[in-house]
DNA sequence: AATGAATGAGAGTTCATTCAT
DNA sequence: GATGAATGAACTCTCATTCAT
């Protein structure tokens, strides 16, 4: 406090480094063993601390649980952003842009198996990170949709029904990417980086589902 | 099985009580504390028996936990089925049938909170389990989308699609449930048996969707 | 619950036998270590059970700490009884009764030293059981007491008073044992289970006290 | 200590600060945690410093607790002498006199409740202070009643004696500070820094009991 | 002289599982 | 078949102490 103000910034800047060698410890751990076998003795041994230094950063293990899906899930939001803007008007309006936001969703869980056991495992191990996930999912894809509304694509949905239909395609990503990336056998030992992707075919039938609905015109 | 063949069929009756005591006494605590505070303590003291007779009817923990929502699950395709049954001609056919299912299922849940529970963690500490029970809805509901297909109710998706659709639908019922019935506050403590229901809004919404997609016909 | 009674004591009395295991390793322990020494592991290990064991006697490890002090305080108590008992006519009343009992329990702790630390660091380590202690402690020295002002041998203290005495008295003892006994040098690692005896011209010294007062009459 | 001696004065005041920054600190904690919560983090909070600067001052954890007492004494002794002191002629000599030390004691007790728990406490967490402290106390006491001795005042006690008896007085002080000022609601969490006053009843009983004992001259 | 992040041994506690009764 | 005491590995968490800054 008082004294020599020379080289503040190391200490500091040695903090945050070894809050991310934790934090990215305990992704692969989580990843790999799920929130349950994450205990901390592995999440240090991973990181190459001593298990003191946990609790330097976290006051219990559920507070770093609490932080881990924020801490990944921020990457999965820009991924999707990137690959959106990098398709540029190929997918600037309509279907296909929706199904072009599917499609990066698939991707960026495909090459990030892991992620996507930290996300559904925190359901059960952070509810609250995991709702508070899901609320930011909704809000981000809802302004989208808003928009595209506003352009005139869209079925005249009101605001509120678009909220809802927003969940619903949140839960159609979930259980495609829970069938088909993950394949069902997430018997645990399974430490497969790299996930098959989703077939196009799925990605073409959700594309037919959402232009057109489900049923025929009836009567 | 081994010794005094006298009441053979006393023994076994025994047995099968036993066997569903301790299955009743499983679906209580998971219902109430997850699968991860379903320790066999407790389980064995909510069915009133002693920790060593678990054993004599699982080989282990994680044994009971594949056990448990098959013997759970079956309820709700039955109520599914019979509420459909019970509405007869009103919902035969088209969007009001698939509206019904929908509402079924919320119905059900709502009604049935515990067993949402132990369905949706299963995904974590049962997978095997709950790949099974996936794989169950999946047949079913595909096979009544066939049959909604033949009567030309649909619009002309392959079987192969509609396999896709039909786990498309089940990851919009999940995510409804998990919003509006357990209310995101799944905090645990919280051992309501009785859910708030699906709004009518909600259901409305699934009914557009199905009926006739998210977009307008693009030009 | 339901079969063979035919040997249930069998469980019974080997209950008890692991609980007096327990009890006597704990304070054995507390003995030579103290009470914030005396951890679970080392308490088990000297009884030579398993650490998983002491929780089936005990719900922490608090509550070993607030047994042992009533489980060995019965014995001294008992043991001054027996010694009042023993010399008969001898200490039946006056003056000598009193020295009696001091003198009985100054030998009590020269015999057992382990427990005057069970009992003074109980003051700390297990302030109810403590507190119940010295409330017996009074009741019984009290009602020794009462008899002997109704025979007439005291010098007129109201039933209030008495007790006020008791307490005095008690901590005399206290000291005493403090001073002579433990020798001041409670460093810890001395373990001697059998300590110096209080010497007689302190015991003297007592008798003169309690008859006589401290202070001459002021004339 | 070793190099530019620019500065000394300030150095050593500064050192001199520090250090009754920690002891006061100390004596806080300890006087409302007691020894076993009195943790270097806690201390160092208290005072404002970092874990760090705790060492510069102390081997270690036991070298505090070590210098609390002493640190905390005498003060103690201090108010006692200045309350003889201040009474002037009417406590003198004779039973007054051993009265309103009694009383002193107590009173002194009663409002720093803290202090009684760093004395106390020492016997099991700083052996060694709590016996120097015990000997300093009775070397006082005992030349205070020599010197009563002297006058005629005690009813002829050898000096051995009188420390036998002074060793005694102490003891019925402790329980009597023990009982009435901390309640035997010793129970931790009472912070209160103000306690019970001791009923001048047993002041008064204290004067009777070392005026003329306890027992009737017999015969 | 002061700092505070890192350390790691050790604590109390839990609980699935076994097995003699 | 039912029992429940015994087991011990594994867990989370604490905290006195060190040392590079």
């Amino acid at each position: 406090e008082t004294a020599s103000g020379q080289r503040r910034p190391g200490r500091e800047e040695q903090a945050r480094r070894t809050y991310r060698r934790l934090m990215d410890a305990a992704s692969k751990v989580v990843a790999e063993e799920g929130y349950a076998g994450a205990s901390i003795a592995k999440i240090v041994a991973e990181a190459g601390l001593a298990t003191g230094t946990f609790y330097n950063y976290f006051s219990d293990r559920q507070a770093l649980f609490d932080a881990l899906l924020p801490y990944s899930g921020h990457e999965m939001v820009d991924y999707i952003s990137r690959a959106l803007r990098d398709q540029g008007e190929a997918v600037a309006t309509g279907p296909e842009r929706e199904v072009a936001r599917f499609r990066a969703f698939c991707d960026y869980l495909a090459g990030n198996q892991g992620f996507y056991r930290i996300l559904y495992e925190a359901e059960v191990f952070a509810p609250r990170a995991h709702a508070e996930h899901i609320r930011t999912l909704i809000d981000g894809y809802g302004r989208s949709l808003g928009r595209a509304s506003e352009r005139g694509e869209l079925k005249g949905y009101s605001p509120q029904e678009l909220e809802t239909v927003v969940l619903m395609l949140l839960g159609v990503r979930s259980f495609v990417a829970m069938r088909y990336i993950l394949g069902g056998d997430k018997s645990g030992r399974g430490r497969r980086k790299r996930g098959k992707a989703v077939p196009e075919a799925v990605v073409a039938t959700y594309g037919r589902l959402i232009s057109g609905g489900l049923l025929r015109k009836s009567g």
